[in-house]
DNA sequence: ATGCATGAGAT
DNA sequence: TCTCATGCATA
């Protein structure tokens, strides 16, 4: 009894495409009224809605939460099987797990760990590119980690970045264990796969950015690569089973979240009724919809000059 | 590479 | 209860 739909059926046809799709998605189209009654209201500085169909980024004006107390030593980190292992964490490199058996650990994390940002500071449009291309040999962008970059400042690093991590012959995965035993913030192969593919927040991604950028000069620098393995000896609670939502009744919420991005709890059971959903897995559903929209969305110059020549 | 999930902190 | 940063699990 009771339908259980996760673990069996995989919706899911080309992930790449979907990505693509989504990328396009609506732009914002200023949540139109659709909540009959009750709707939060933000009380003064709300900025949300950003329009800008290139590339739009939000900030918090002085509203940070995160870095307080988060990653210190191992919190960050909950569940996991000790009998899971890690699947993806697959050493492809040959210079790693020599016998260095050295680490540089430098003992403040970074010097600047917490980009301000300055809410103003970036719009979302065409940015002047300035005359910073002085690559002198590898990727060091013309500001190691000083100023706020730009939403171009932090394409460019994330592309560069990407070059030299597989040109190093380092995986993503490996990354975010280096960047453990270098600073003591150890990240998952999602988290740098969505760095480079500039798919996480503005301040998400300038506050990576410098940790990323001194992984990368350590990296290209130190010769034999000493990345030591650590394994982080996580254990916890059991996280729920991944719901599988069907194709169609993702299409359902889709609709949904284009006539209402942010429906009321009463909204959300009719809807999680509906389609025969846990009402939790709906709200989730809204709010992971609603991230996504916040993300760093690079329209692709690829599909710019893709009457150029080659392809 | 990405979908669904957890949790801390802001509202 | 939402947002935001993050990640396990999975396609």
């Amino acid at each position: 009894m009771l339908s259980h739909q996760w673990v069996t059926s995989l919706p899911h046809a080309a992930a790449a495409a979907a990505a693509a799709a989504v990328a396009a998605a609506e732009a914002g189209s200023g949540w139109p009224p659709c909540a009959p009654a009750q709707e939060a209201k933000r009380g003064s500085s709300r900025e949300d809605l950003h329009a800008g169909s290139t590339l739009h980024h939000r900030t918090h004006l002085g509203g940070h939460q995160t870095h307080a107390g988060s990653w210190g030593g191992g919190s960050g980190a909950h569940l996991a099987d000790p009998a899971l292992g890690y699947s993806q964490t697959g050493f492809t490199v040959n210079g790693m797990l020599s016998a260095h058996g050295h680490n540089l650990v430098h003992s403040g994390i970074v010097r600047g760990d917490s980009p301000e940002l300055d809410p103003h500071h970036h719009h979302h449009s065409q940015h002047a590119h300035h005359t910073h291309h002085q690559h002198h040999g590898v990727a060091h962008e013309p500001h190691s980690d000083e100023d706020t970059p730009t939403s171009d400042d932090l394409e460019h690093f994330a592309k560069q970045f990407k070059q030299r991590r597989i040109k190093l012959g380092f995986t993503q995965a490996d990354v975010g264990l280096a960047l453990g035993t270098l600073y003591g913030n150890v990240f998952s192969q999602t988290t740098i796969c969505r760095f480079e593919a500039l798919q996480l927040s503005f301040k998400n991604m300038c506050k990576l950015k410098p940790l990323l950028n001194k992984w990368l000069e350590e990296a290209d620098s130190t010769t034999g690569s000493p990345t030591s393995i650590d394994k982080i000896a996580t254990q916890g609670r059991k996280r729920k089973k991944r719901t599988s939502i069907e194709v169609s009744v993702k299409g359902a919420l889709e609709s949904h979240f284009l006539k209402c991005p942010k429906p009321s709890a009463q909204e959300i059971n009719a809807l999680a009724d509906s389609l025969q959903l846990e009402k939790e897995v709906v709200r989730v559903w809204f709010c992971n919809r609603r991230q996504k929209e916040k993300h760093i969305y690079v329209i692709s110059k690829t599909a710019a000059y893709v009457s150029k020549t080659e392809v």
